[in-house]
DNA sequence: TCGACTGTACGAGTCTGATCGTACTGCATG
DNA sequence: CATGCAGTACGATCAGACTCGTACAGTCGA
């Protein structure tokens, strides 16, 4: 997984008129790649969060503190960007906050039948 | 992903009686998780190397020479210990060889569709 | 028995990612 | 305008993975 979005050029960038809820860059989805993708999946804590949209969201976005999940905010900052970076989320800034939704079409388009697994993953045992 | 299979409690140990091909240490169907079979499937190498065997053999095993990758033996040793220890592939003992395979009945019962996605896996572009 | 061959083990160097503290920005509400 | 809040940016630290060279082990055929 790359540090970065990737190449600029392959980037949307929306600049976004000022205070405007606009999505946040993320990769369009003919630029999904499956090696991203997965790494971005590869770590339990993204899985649990991208399950949880999935299984108790799916049509609203969420916030951060939505989750529940006991960490520092800059680590949290950290997960969610490379999910976003990896196109597996998309993140709108609703006033204060910003809030994250699974891009469910894009990634079945994709990558068909990716997210059953998520969704049917769990977090510890068999 | 663990630098070991993981505790060593979960992985089937086959003391392999002196030179018989048997399969090599690797994790039960119960115990593949999906997060590190994500992992070991983030990396383009990988990626290729399970497309590959599953597009152009699926039912024979074969060596690491076959497969025409341009990388010191080395680095080939680490990434199909990599697979194997995920659970992806399964690797055999012949004389001198050792050979792949994927576990497509394994993979496909714990994580069905998943080996779909690596089939339609493309190494660059879209 | 002696190479030739396949693959491993081990180690070093390098790089990326995960984690987190601290300081900061931007928005909202009083 | 001042305060509080959501979230980011930046930097440091640390662990793990990737890459590869070198040395070694096991097997097969001449």
């Amino acid at each position: 997984m790359p540090s970065t979005v990737g190449p600029l050029s392959a980037v949307k960038v929306l600049p976004e008129p000022a205070g405007l809820p606009g999505p946040l860059p993320e990769p369009a989805v003919e630029d999904l790649r499956l090696e991203t993708v997965l790494g971005a999946l590869s770590d339990p804590l993204r899985l649990l969060i991208v399950r949880k949209l999935l299984l108790e969201s799916e049509q609203f976005d969420h916030p951060c503190g939505w989750f529940g999940i006991d960490r520092p905010k800059s680590s949290l900052t950290h997960h969610f960007k490379a999910l976003r970076e990896a196109g597996v989320t998309r993140q709108r800034q609703y006033g204060l906050e910003r809030r994250s939704h699974v891009r469910v079409a894009d990634l079945n388009a994709r990558f068909p039948g990716l997210l059953d697994l998520v969704a049917a993953w769990t977090p510890d045992a068999p």
